[in-house]
DNA sequence: AGGTGCTGTGGGAGCGCTCCCATGTGTGAT
DNA sequence: ATCACACATGGGAGCGCTCCCACAGCACCT
């Protein structure tokens, strides 16, 4: 543990804490070659930059960040804004796991990490303040929804950003999204190599793009197992669990014959399966049924849900990285990035 | 929404806000004054108080955090400190509501609130330099262990700090908890009322104060039932769920004619009520069970468990509060607060 | 008329850094 | 030996604010 005795400069409202020039005069060099050093610049002597090391490391000196931030006119601090309530950021794994992702990357830097949920008008009020005083480097943006109007915000203040989920096909912000598409297709073949001819669907909101996506790939899959495409085997709904029980009674009441269900989230499939359950039907003997997400939900459903894996932590990572990259650079590259998805096998299908 | 027009400076790398000086050349003031207004000084009269407000809105200023941080010599900032791994965090429900009550207190005044988690090594060392480089103006301190070394480090670069429970007795900190005792006392005393003759307990770890408390107050409610204390009914835990199975194992094997259990946490008590199952014991009509926190798994568990709420949101915002007056006074009062629990009745009881 | 004590105000100094220009100091080519 | 040009280094200026001292203006007393 980092233990250090508190020093006290004889006046003023000193806070004991060694500055720049004091290491400098310690070190015998300029307060310039001290912050080249500390900041990694490599036009500095390997001779010198030991000896400031070592003043470094007696003194115990720790950059003032304020002062830092207010020369250089940066901040070293990032948020990571979540358009969610409370309730939904703390309940849903998907975000302890973007967190820990984020958390990873930044680990190594001294970048801070702010989180800023934005659920109530109140809060995006707050944020906008936050925003217009530029108190942060850069912004992770999750859970977007179409219409949002955080990213133009962001753009108007040339705050760089990375959304996690493209809002639609021609994204302009720099995004790191999963294989929405690839996920729904090998979910659905796996069906489909099981012997299931009559696979339904129950989509998320379709204004979500990774929603149409996924719906997408079912209809891509079912054409390359050769199965018709049939309008009554798909039925919308909202990623939420009641949604999901409205879709399930819906395909029920229209194809009977269903012998498959491919929900594009946990949560749905998680009404799904209630719906299922209540008619009678048996899992998965009678209905295969597969979720996305592979959520916390996923594993503890009876019977095991069969579903696709999105790699969040590692899309929080990668935001990170290409964030920071942004910050560094400003090259307007603005990539984007798909990471894959994993079909996880269990006992629904 | 805020939305602000961007005005560049000429030249320089200015960002194109404004700065307190150009507010005071628009008012017609000096940079004294303004910056008394917008600190709210008394000392300011109402007439130009009016005129530096409109050239405050006109311009859409705001202040520059880091330049006030720098010759304030304080951040704005404090830390919620817990010194667990990522996962409890999000898992527990306790610590969301903790961040709501906390963010609810901060809300009024313009602190930022940083999530710092101390769960590895690695992170605490990290804290440690946080802490030392003053990069907060006070610690929240949740969750810790009897010996945990944070606290002394606070104390020795004396940072405001208010920890949420007691680690002692005589705990010298600033604190806010919950009343253990008195908690588990009525708990306990619900049991005996409904006719429980043979009440065990499941205690957590006792080095924890919290856990000592609530034995305490088993002990004192079975001398009010007149129930003579029976060592074999106090069965010691950790707080985890296995623990939970294990104690309950226990309790069984040395005292099958137990007919109420009272569980120091939600968590142990699912636990216990896994090993009652097994072991045929119907709940409450066997074997009446109790737990503490009234989390979710409470509200969830089959029968639904009775438990002792504690007002957690509460304790954050009292937290919250008591740290924004010591940061501000600096009085050394330390105030303890202990705020009164609640008995959940369900249907476990 | 001069003193005394307010209140309100202006602006200098300085917080601890980064940026950058000016100044060494060493190397190799001429 | 001389010039050119790298690299390494020192330190001035300035980021935008708060703190605080100085001073003007006024009311009230002696």
């Amino acid at each position: 543990m980092v233990s250090r005795t508190i020093r006290t400069r004889s006046g003023g409202r000193g806070t004991g804490r060694p500055t720049l020039e004091e290491v400098a005069a310690r070190a015998g060099v300029g307060r310039g070659t001290v912050s080249r050093v500390i900041n990694g610049s490599p036009r500095v002597s390997d001779r010198t930059r030991a000896v400031v090391e070592a003043a470094v490391a007696e003194l115990g000196y720790v950059p003032n960040r304020a002062a830092r931030a207010l020369a250089a006119n940066r901040t070293d601090a990032i948020a990571l804004v979540v358009p969610e309530p409370e309730d939904r950021f703390f309940a849903e794994p998907y975000f302890s796991d973007m967190v820990r992702g984020v958390g990873a990357a930044l680990a190594e830097t001294d970048m801070q990490l702010l989180l800023t949920l934005a659920g109530s008008d109140r809060e995006r009020r707050r944020l906008g303040q936050y925003l217009a005083a530029h108190r942060v480097d850069g912004v992770l943006l999750v859970s977007v929804h179409a219409d949002d109007s955080i990213p133009d915000m962001l753009e108007d203040l040339s705050i760089p950003a990375v959304i996690s989920g493209r809002r639609s096909a021609a994204e302009t912000l720099a995004a790191v999204d999963s294989d929405n598409f690839e996920g729904a297709r090998s979910a659905v073949a796996h069906l489909a190599a099981r012997g299931r001819r009559a696979i339904a669907t129950i989509t998320g909101r379709l204004d979500v793009y990774g929603a149409q996506c996924r719906l997408d790939g079912y209809r891509a899959a079912l054409a390359a197992a050769g199965l018709p495409p049939d309008a009554r085997l798909t039925a919308p709904a909202d990623f939420t669990e009641e949604g999901g029980r409205r879709a399930m009674r819906e395909l029920l009441g229209r194809c009977p014959e269903l012998d498959a269900v491919f929900a594009a989230s946990d949560v749905m499939a998680a009404g799904a399966r209630q719906v299922l359950r209540e008619a009678g039907r048996r899992i998965p003997d009678d209905v295969a049924l597969v979720g996305f997400d592979d959520s916390a939900v996923a594993r503890h459903m009876d019977p095991a849900l069969t579903s696709v894996r999105q790699p969040i932590e590692e899309m929080g990572r990668t935001m990170a990285e290409v964030l920071l990259q942004e910050i560094e650079g400003r090259t307007g590259e603005r990539p984007q990035i798909v990471l894959p998805t994993e079909l996880v096998v269990r006992e629904s299908s």
